[in-house]
DNA sequence: GGAATAGTGTCTATGAGACACTATTCA
DNA sequence: TGAATAGTGTCTCATAGACACTATTCC
């Protein structure tokens, strides 16, 4: 196969030799990493079961481009890795953590995203299934949880003539005891005739980095939607829990209350009960289950 | 905020001036373009509907690297566009196409998959309402249009002790009157504890380019599943239709057949009833149907 | 008339949702 | 004992699937 000669009458291993890949712009890539883990918040009355919330790692930025402002952790691509191994070298620097669910997420590109230079990002997203201890000087020197909550503000639908509008806005609201980070994200469908589109645009960012506003409340989408057809809560749950623990982390999610008994017939075949109990709680005790891996889902 | 400054004393001003962005590796990036389309095969009993099938476009590389063999169109990103501006050009360049369904896909990187240099490419999928004509002597000498067959030749399902594996090998045949491709996917999914890692890796690939039976295979799942769910469906029939034809293009998508009296119930509220009919087809005419803009899904 | 597609009616099985009820700890 | 959670039973309604049937065109 390397006899095959082009126009210019190259070889393979010639045509390569002579290639000047500076011919072509080139274009700084990074990874960041969306990092969601659910944790309990204190709870006072000893008998009541402590509420969980949605938490999202972030980083406070040192130097510029928007010091001081809170974004995702991340970095730039090394010249011989993978975008997937990329992704876990940078969580495994930041967090110490490996061996976690991680899916690539969405790229992004605009032009001006970032004031350095053009950089291209590809974002991932993970899960932990537990609170990890931020080490203080570590290299992010500035890593925090922050709570998340979602609200949709506003939602307009227009009908046009070829079709409609549908446009809503969504505030994301990050919190914890000492920082409270918000963004307000404009997210329009146009049909237009037969061609559907979807467009995202950050309307409003308040100390949150770059356009991670708009990365974070896409991870967000999608850990909502995976979360009703796939196992993926598991990989936020640790090996032994109660089914109303589970529950908790599908609520807080959705962000919508359950109802018990249906929950419980909809993740059955998902878990394996084990003969354990969690006890001296304030009330009955309850089983505790774990993850069935040989549950069968219709795989790909 | 620009009075915010660094360790070093800088403003933000300053520290972009002094910024130098070749301290990084700096890496190609590109978008390749996935465009499906169904297409009628010619049938001889002028009774009979002439059969849908699913066509992918693709284009004969005249130079290294791959020299002869059939990739998916595309090229490199400009300094100045975004990578969705990318794609669209590259659309219309190679097509004559636009304002057609476009979403991204998935971002590939792995740090030899094109022998040139390092190049990370951001894959598009776009869904054409009609059959094109390809003007031979354009940009791309040689685009041709593809039939697509998918089929799993094996399945492997393992116990482990902490989990299980699941491997699928998964053919996937593209072909024209001339022309026969071939490529083989091993697709894994391997739940270890409660890490769930899926994992695709091309085992074989016969006439087609780079890692592009990849991105065929999964854009071609992506497409699967959200017909299911979606209206994309409509972005691949013309403006007017039959019920039946709507539903070949269902069928030839999901590899199955459905039962007409169950889909038209499910794809009614989609749909608006026009009176105009298609006649002279040898037997009954039928009824031509077009999207409904109006209708209304979960929205997001 | 007959070949072919167009189009409809209805039964059943399954699953989601609502709700009410019983059971069990432990301070 | 009572506050709280754990856990179960059952009804209803919506939807998916199977299947059988009627209707209409045009050669």
């Amino acid at each position: 196969m390397d006899e095959l000669r082009n126009k210019s009458g190259l070889t393979e291993t010639e045509f390569l030799a002579g290639y000047d890949a500076g011919k072509f712009d080139r274009i700084s890539v990074t990874v960041d990493m969306l990092l969601f883990s659910v944790m309990d918040q204190d709870e006072d009355n000893y008998r009541k079961l402590p509420e969980k919330q949605l938490k999202v790692l972030l980083v406070r930025r040192g130097d510029h481009p928007c010091i001081g402002q809170w974004a995702l952790p991340g970095g730039f691509v090394n010249a011989d890795e993978s975008l997937d191994a990329a992704a876990a070298r940078e969580l495994k620097e930041e967090t110490g953590i490996d061996h976690i669910y991680m899916e690539q997420l969405y790229t992004y590109g605009s032009p001006r995203r970032d004031p350095r230079t053009r950089i291209v990002s590809t974002a991932y997203m993970a899960l932990l299934d537990r609170a990890i201890e931020l080490q203080a000087g570590d290299d992010a020197a500035d890593a925090r949880w922050f709570g998340v909550e979602r609200q949709v503000l506003q939602e307009v639908r227009t009908n046009t003539g070829r079709g409609s509008v549908v446009e809503q806005l969504v505030e994301l609201r990050l919190s914890n005891q000492t920082v409270h980070l918000s963004g307000v994200m404009k997210i329009t469908k146009t049909i237009d005739g037969k061609v559907t589109r979807f467009n995202r645009e950050i309307v409003d960012s308040c100390g949150i980095a770059f356009d991670h506003t708009d990365i974070i409340s896409y991870g967000l989408e999608r850990l909502r939607n995976k979360i009703e057809y796939t196992d993926i809560a598991f990989s936020l749950m640790p090996e032994y829990f109660t089914l109303t623990e589970l529950q908790q982390v599908y609520e807080v999610i959705l962000d919508r209350e359950l109802l018990k008994a249906n929950f419980r017939r909809k993740i059955a075949p998902m878990v394996a009960e084990t003969n354990m109990r969690k006890t001296d709680a304030g009330h009955r005790p309850s089983k505790l289950y774990k993850y069935n891996p040989n549950w069968v889902e219709d795989v790909f």
